[in-house]
DNA sequence: ATGGGCACCTGGCTGC
DNA sequence: TGCAGCCAGGTGCCCA
């Protein structure tokens, strides 16, 4: 890598005064996923990139010129940049010399829910005594990661599950109907490319796919792709829930 | 330990 | 056409 060049430190957190010191000169070694956390792992240490709810990296051309909100540029040797984009600077950048699973933002996450450690088991037992909204629970990512907004309210409505009951109150029938169903969504999502809603568009710049099959999500007084009924919406912890007071109980 | 609410931002859309 | 108000794909942190 021949250079990186920081035109905004204002993200979620100020990216730190020695970033760009910290990574000069260094190669790439691999690229990681951790939830919806990048890592991008050199010799001396690890990059750790949150694109938040509107930032992109695009791999431009060297001599491309920045646009608005175009916030960092990583110069690699081969006449490439990698570019940070995010208007609304919810993403953020860290770098850690260390492990980065021991670093704070990633050491207390969850078991990722594709992976082996999320299954109806573990979502039965975790749910017990837990008196919060199943749709705030399956938000958390102490619990799981990568359940975002958009896929709660949709692997619910295909578990059976009304959002708004007490995590603790699901049945063991229902927490495995629940963990299959947000595999489920999220495979298939992950699949076709994701959802997009407005201006999401993949590293290619094609849009995700996933938006057609939404039964729920952005639906509100639509009917129902199940039983007809008119689909509802209401807030909790302050995201927009939707569902079909019919289907779910 | 748990749950609830707030915070960080810009841009796009709606309705007056 | 202009503008105020509202909403948005996330998630860490503070407080009760």
């Amino acid at each position: 890598m021949l250079d990186v060049i920081v035109r905004e430190r204002r993200l979620r957190w100020p990216i730190a005064a020695h970033f760009e010191a910290a990574i000069r000169g260094q190669t790439v070694r691999a690229v990681e996923r951790r939830a919806k956390y990048i890592l991008i792992r050199f010799d001396a240490g690890t990059l750790i990139l949150h694109l938040g709810m509107s930032g992109s990296l695009r791999l431009v051309k060297q001599g491309t010129s920045p646009r608005t909100h175009d916030h960092w540029d990583i110069h690699v040797d081969n006449g490439w940049v990698l570019r940070f984009h995010d208007p609304r600077r919810f993403g953020s950048l860290h770098w850690t010399g260390t492990d980065p699973e021991l670093h704070p933002l990633l050491a207390k996450l969850a078991p990722e829910p594709l992976g082996p450690g999320f299954d109806g088991e573990y979502l039965y037992r975790t749910t017990r005594k837990r008196s919060v909204a199943i749709k705030q629970f399956i938000m958390n990512s102490q619990v799981v990661v990568g359940v975002g907004n958009i896929y709660a309210s949709e692997a619910l409505f295909r578990a059976r599950i009304a959002p708004r009951r007490a995590a603790r109150r699901l049945t063991r029938k229902e927490a495995f109907a629940l963990a299959e169903a947000i595999k489920a969504v999220l495979g298939e999502a992950i699949k076709i490319g994701g959802t997009t809603l407005r201006d999401y568009v993949n590293a290619d710049g094609a849009p995700g796919y996933f938006r057609q099959q939404l039964f729920v999500y952005e639906r509100k007084g639509a009917a129902c792709r199940v039983c007809k009924s008119v689909v509802k919406q209401f807030v909790q912890g302050q995201r927009s829930t939707y569902w079909c007071s019919t289907c779910q109980h």
